[in-house]
DNA sequence: CTGAAAGCGCTTACAG
DNA sequence: CTGAAAGCGCTTACAG
């Protein structure tokens, strides 16, 4: 299976009796090759189980056969779900996949991501969010004729260059389950304003609310930062309000585990006195007490179908490319940090 | 800094007017080029940012350049630390990171870790538990001459080839802690049985009950899969024992929260009714509350120190490679899980 | 100290 | 349908 020298396609040549372009015919399965030829390299190619050496490939068709993914994310779960749904896809494709983390606030953060593609001769990216949402980036890429996809929170026309999750609908739901149960006083604990995503889920939230006749008032919207802290730094200045809401929804679900630590550490039973709902479905939301009620963005499937994508785009198949599913639609999970409202004393 | 075309080491040699050898001598800072050579060559490599194209000379060095990380880790944690930890190196060294996650329970595992890295002529892998602890994968590594580091949860002889965690330390330190706040009826759940951090911690625990004078029943021992379910299984066991142990030690965090949760369930106060310590230090440990006792494995710096000693043997340097330090310490964490016993009516 | 030749393992472009 | 030649961008081995 493995022999201590790999053979090259001399040596395969050599033993088949054929010349070297014969087996580079039958790797690459192009026509006109007769049966007989054929099967005679095909023979010594399994005998020796010989591959073709990456390396050289690339050196002729300048290029890698190496995908990256490029992200600024700090959620492990989300990095992982994304490395293991390109992976799938990737690997029987003959792709190789090189995670590519950056500090996208530092200023020569693009010029290095250049770098990097360019001096790899990486056939494609894909981009998480936040970084997926620059278009400085996307233009750069294209200028040096690097294919990528985009893994956005808001649709664009180009459905060749990206997947997007549909927010709305699980915001929606959300809201409906909220209003369901009886509640009135909803407030947000919103993500960061220089992020495309939360923007979008501040946005589906409040119509949604409206839609439901309900306002979103200033001092039931929170700004965090995404973060564990900042939720619970949010939730303390929610709660602490003389007329403090009966739920709370949060952007991600690490601010809404900070809104749960906050509300019981001030002496709040979850969901009894205060109902939370978070957007994600990390890891945790099912490990914890109450578990986290939240929505699932199918992050791995999202990065399935952005590797297929890009796998269409480095084939030279366009089309293939942009019929390849744009959609994914976060599901709601219910758990068990929401409940009806207290009737409590505090809130009359 | 992008030009669309890409220089060779032809058009490099040809600007500066000199051959491409004494280019490539420039390229790799070899001895004997005259300082007017340098200067000409140097200048030209400025002005055009040019940089060596990997694949030309990965293929006549036959190298790759490439590490990889090979894995079986369902914690999401663990995977991204061990690959920040390793990317932190490998970039300026001028190595690039291939994550390979594998299931390694599947029969042909390492017929396929084999077959990925002798393809892509990987230079080098870090192999992190349990995929570390196969004998037969590191002697087929050394098969094929692939370069490998271990991360071990014990020492072994080989300093070339691993970095351990010694638990012991901190498994002492845990048990002195839960001793001098009073307890004696103390827990454990331990992780599977196939692997050796697992039986390491075990082992380390039962002699630092010995060294304190207390005994471990079996009773006492629940046998968990390191999964979150798991430690929910093996705490309803332990707790529902007549005279219930008043802490609870887990061999890992996860495990540590499914006891939490079901303490927790039960109506028991933690830390007041129920204390209990993990191991990890994983994200969530400290985004819950109460907040997780636990000791902190220490991943980034232990990959750290594995790729400096993987690129040294890279490097030909045998000696650099065996005096990379070879022990990390995991640190006592503590959070608000632990307390004095309560000296409850159930446990008279 | 410098460079011309041959080679790494593939491919493309062309001839037959 | 098949193959000989030249080339991708580097390096090693050797000559001067």
């Amino acid at each position: 299976m493995d022999r201590a020298e790999k053979l090259s396609i001399n040596d395969v040549a050599r033993l088949a009796g054929v010349s070297k372009k014969t087996v580079s015919r039958v790797i690459n399965n192009e026509p006109n090759v007769s049966p007989k030829m054929l099967k005679k390299v095909q023979s010594v190619i399994d005998e020796y189980n010989y591959t073709p050496s990456p390396q050289a490939r690339a050196l002729s068709l300048r290029r890698s056969f190496l995908l990256s993914i490029v992200h600024d994310n700090p959620n492990a779960s989300y990095v992982t779900e994304a490395m293991y749904g390109a992976l799938e896809i990737c690997r029987p494709a003959g792709y190789e996949l090189i995670m590519h983390p950056c500090d996208f606030s530092k200023p020569n953060a693009i010029d290095r991501i250049i770098r990097f593609a360019s001096h790899l001769k990486i056939d494609g990216v894909i981009l998480l969010p936040p970084v997926s949402e620059s278009v400085e980036l996307t233009s750069r890429l294209k200028e040096i004729g690097c294919n990528f996809v985009r893994l956005l929170s808001t649709k664009s026309e180009d459905e060749v260059h990206m997947i997007y999750h549909n927010d709305g609908a699980a915001v929606n739901r959300i809201v409906s389950h909220l209003v369901e149960l009886g509640h009135r006083e909803i407030a947000l604990i919103r993500g960061p304003e220089n992020s495309q995503a939360a923007n979008q889920r501040f946005a589906a939230f409040r119509s949604a609310l409206k839609n439901k006749g309900l306002e979103l008032p200033k001092n039931r919207v929170a700004l965090g930062g995404n973060t564990f802290q900042s939720g619970i730094e949010c939730a303390e200045w929610l709660l602490m309000s003389k007329h403090r809401p009966t739920a709370i929804f949060a952007s991600n679900d690490e601010m809404a585990i900070g809104a749960i630590v906050t509300a019981q550490k001030m002496g709040l039973k979850i969901p009894a006195e205060l109902t939370v709902v978070g957007f994600d479905d990390s890891p945790q939301a099912s490990r914890m007490w109450p578990a986290l009620t939240t929505a699932n963005l199918h992050v791995r499937e999202m990065t399935e179908l952005a590797a297929q994508k890009l796998i269409a785009q480095c084939s030279g198949d366009i089309d293939a490319a942009a019929q390849v599913r744009v959609e994914v639609e976060p599901t709601f999970v219910q758990r068990q940090t929401t409940d009806v409202p207290a009737t409590s004393a505090e809130n009359a």
